[in-house]
DNA sequence: TCTCCAATGAAACAAACTTGCAAATGAGAG
DNA sequence: CTCTCATTTGCAAGTTTGTTTCATTGGAGA
């Protein structure tokens, strides 16, 4: 399914079109042109080849929670009972499928997963944390965390290097 | 600047079509009239008026951070000395400014920020650690988790509600 | 120096977005 | 129950953007 193309080496212009198309990726692939010094033609084939490569992963709008009533963001720290290849499986495909769970990271430390969850109040996170969390026999403790500012959200990737 | 126009509740149209470009947004708006029966004018018309009231924050493209040479993934809590108005302001302000710092939230519980970290190797993050909180007197304690695997990574906010 | 391959730009072409306008829809007043 | 007004819709025309074609350029390697 995944198309993985090859492995072309990003160049100076390949990184400063993903630089602009991480932040507005309705920007005219002329304008990109102007901007890096080439051609729309040109600017358009990059961006296939990197889509294809699979440097582009997605192409999204980015909505705010509140205006859609999902005004609350919380993370949770779960630890895990057993850690065996078939249980962790299990969880990540679990917290995966849950709509309510934006991010889900499988982590080293004090914890073993630590999940982003978008939910429209605290009601609704108390009836999911009874069905994903006490639901669940191979959880043994986890740790909530209210966000009351988001900070800095996104998926900006540096590209310094 | 923000121009919040007004606030239109949101009808089922309007859920559909955010659905789509949550997924897609280079989704035409013919195809997208298609699916939920509406002419492309009445989609173009419905996502013009949800972005300028601040429904649709931002239209962007998700990379691969492995593609671009930033292979590593971490976590941070961070918990802060003084809690003061100004101290809390200031930490946002460096936090959001830091390039490496993907997601910052201000949050209650055990620890007072939460970190999404993106760096190329380990080396790097070391030399973060060092310039933001051993060299910010008002942190106190900060817990490192490095992600082994991003099970789920997105902004995408539940619809249902 | 020569050859070959990959990438480029200009122009033609196709698709998508945007606007103008008349018709349809629905809510509220009379 | 009918009328009126404001809003939204669809169609069609116009505009912008994206895509393809093709001849040319610029190098890397022989």
């Amino acid at each position: 399914m995944n198309k993985r193309v090859q492995l072309p080496p990003l160049d100076a212009f390949d990184r400063k079109i993903l630089d602009i198309l991480q932040q507005d990726n309705t920007t005219p692939q002329r304008e990109i042109g102007d901007a890096i010094n080439l051609s729309a033609p040109a600017v358009q084939r990059r961006i296939k080849r990197m889509t294809e490569a699979g440097v582009i992963q997605a192409n999204v709008a980015v909505l705010d929670p509140a205006a859609v009533g999902q005004s609350i963001t919380i993370f949770v720290e779960i630890e895990v009972i057993s850690e065996t290849a078939a249980q962790i499986e299990d969880a990540k495909r679990e917290f995966a499928a849950a709509p309510e769970i934006q991010q889900c990271y499988y982590v080293t430390g004090e914890a073993d997963f630590i999940l982003v969850i978008v939910v429209p109040n605290m009601g609704d996170y108390e009836a999911l944390t009874r069905r994903l969390f006490f639901g669940n026999s191979n959880v043994k403790r986890f740790r909530t965390f209210v966000a009351m500012d988001r900070v800095k959200v996104g998926l900006h990737v540096p590209l310094g290097a």
